[in-house]
DNA sequence: TTGAAAGCGCTAACAT
DNA sequence: ATGTTAGCGCTTTCAA
């Protein structure tokens, strides 16, 4: 095993002429390749000589030789903003390993200059396609640079592109989330919706709506408050909440609910004995640790991540029209 | 602009053709080689069919004819666990990107078959070197294929080996934080340790006696906490830490710090005003938004991973026999 | 069962 | 100033 450190590292010849062999044998046996049958000796004096040398393929020879390449491109307009991005990416990166693919990964502050340049970049080197992905789930318009190669949209969609897409199932999600309080006995459930326009601000509210309806219960819009999607809107909207006198709330993301969780405590209030509380995300750090921790539902990052993958590579079909939805699991814990 | 999605990519023999000059040529005017002066004319044509083509450099093929890849490796154990990860990633992939190089990044779970699948799928690509990082600040050994290559450890050291490394400075970090309390006049002041044994353990506790000890103050045992390393670590503290006295206590991370807010607060006692509070790591989703928001000591993760490229790449020494530090400044907010 | 040889797309001498 | 050509390490017909 020496694999050269320092000289250049072996290759295919050397171990041909270590085994006494041509260089087409050697590549036989190690993609055992059918159609060409080896001899058991020949086969394992290549071997022997693979080891001995420490021998490791050049998968970019490889790659310009056979003409297809095993990378698959990540690019994500922000892996660092968000805790999620990394799941993002892990996801895509364990099921392109599963495949045999590599995941090439660039970061682009959502500037559109540097995607074309990290689009160009994954281009030159012949991926076998690109994942784009946004850290929370809009739509798009999608670089055109990215036509020329096969692509998924992950956790965003293009609406005047029919690309493939995979998104979280925010209407599911909604409705997973109101029906946890529903199933606890709560009939009578604020919504702390997001004041940003969004899929996750339609489509959870539609899911609420749509839990609402299947328990007979009427719609009241003044039961959906607006605040601001962090901590500080969960904590401002505190009084309009309890004005509301509702026994539950569902909170449009963990941070509301943690902001809230402060406003609550604040006035005496326990949860879940006075009010029930259900957040959305399933942001770990948050929702785990909360006092109670919180009940919530999962933004599936890692499997947008490997359903891109799965997609991309004809693994699995998405809707020709409409992005694939991937479901929003339900995580109860304790504030309910 | 053609760059035939179907067909195969356009060549620079294509390109040769169209502007009627060699490929020879076409490579000069592409990489600006100098030393080979090209005629204004030939080189304008060789754009225009570039252009026209929509030409792609194939950066496998230059690879392989040059010798050099552009690919940078990085092999973490966890990406996804913690939403820090995804800040070193994110500082690798600009600092690689900034020098003309391409993040080729595994996930490994710490399994050691992973890894070596990792690395050696790495080697085969040629890569320039690989970062080998941790979630947390820790000891490891380095698998032995790294050896192969070029490395850097980032978030991590090996004892057993002078490889370069990267890492946090957990002294000068515990020293800042200690620091900031001193600063606002608290002269008695506890700390709410880890119970694991760890470089960011004895780190801190190293940092907070220099300060203490700079500020003529004596150190004393008993205003040691230990805790679990958890939100439920720090309010289970919460008695000890009362009886102590104290009027400040630097807690070992923000989640520490987040528990014992809970805890503080159920007992009516108010921060920083009965209590001032500092945290470590400046996870965002908490410190910047618990109430009021935590000061803290922030853990340069985006920092480590762009050291660990720099360094990679000779760009930045690092000590031959110890790891690089890399400062984790103060992060004041309204706690203290 | 194996080897020879022609590329894959590009770079870099070396010619001209 | 520009063209020829020999590789880079590997795959893959086509012969033997």
């Amino acid at each position: 095993m020496s694999s050269e450190r320092a000289g250049h590292p072996v290759t295919m010849r050397e171990v041909a002429e270590a085994a006494g062999v041509s260089i087409a044998t050697v590549s036989y046996v190690l993609n055992d390749k059918r159609g060409a049958r080896i001899g058991p000796e020949a086969r394992e004096r290549v071997l022997a000589a693979v080891q001995q040398l420490g021998y490791r393929p050049n998968a970019l020879a490889k790659t310009l030789s056979s003409g297809s390449s095993n990378f698959i491109g990540l690019v994500a307009d922000a892996i660092a903003t968000t805790p999620f991005a990394g799941q993002i990416i892990h996801g895509a990166q364990d099921e392109a390993w599963k495949h045999g693919f590599v995941l090439l990964v660039a970061n682009t502050e959502g500037d559109a200059a540097a995607e074309e340049a990290a689009i160009s970049m994954m281009l030159e080197h012949k991926v076998r396609g690109i994942l784009y992905s946004t850290w929370y789930h809009r739509a798009v318009t999608a670089p055109v640079a990215l036509q020329e190669t096969e692509y998924v949209l992950v956790d965003c969609f293009d609406p005047g592109m029919p690309a493939p897409a995979v998104v979280p199932d925010e209407v599911a999600g909604g409705y997973a989330a109101t029906r946890m309080l529903l199933d606890a006995g709560h009939s009578r459930i604020a919504f702390v919706n997001t004041t940003t326009p969004s899929p996750a601000r339609s489509g959870r509210l539609a899911g609420y709506r749509r839990a609402l309806g299947e328990a007979g219960l009427e719609f009241d819009e003044s039961l959906v408050l607006s605040a601001q999607p962090e901590q500080q809107g969960g904590y401002a909207a505190t009084d309009a909440l309890l004005a509301l006198r509702t026994t539950a709330v569902f909170c449009h993301n963990d941070r509301v609910a943690m902001g809230l969780y402060d406003g609550l405590r604040e006035r005496g209030l326990s949860i879940p004995g006075d009010i029930a509380v259900v957040g959305f995300d399933n942001q770990e750090v948050i929702a785990a640790h909360l006092r109670p921790p919180l009940s919530t539902v999962a933004l599936p990052h890692y499997e947008l991540g490997a359903a891109g993958v799965r997609v991309l590579l004809g693994l699995e079909a998405a809707p020709a029209t409409k992005p694939l939805h991937i479901s929003c699991p339900p995580v109860p814990r304790e504030s309910i």
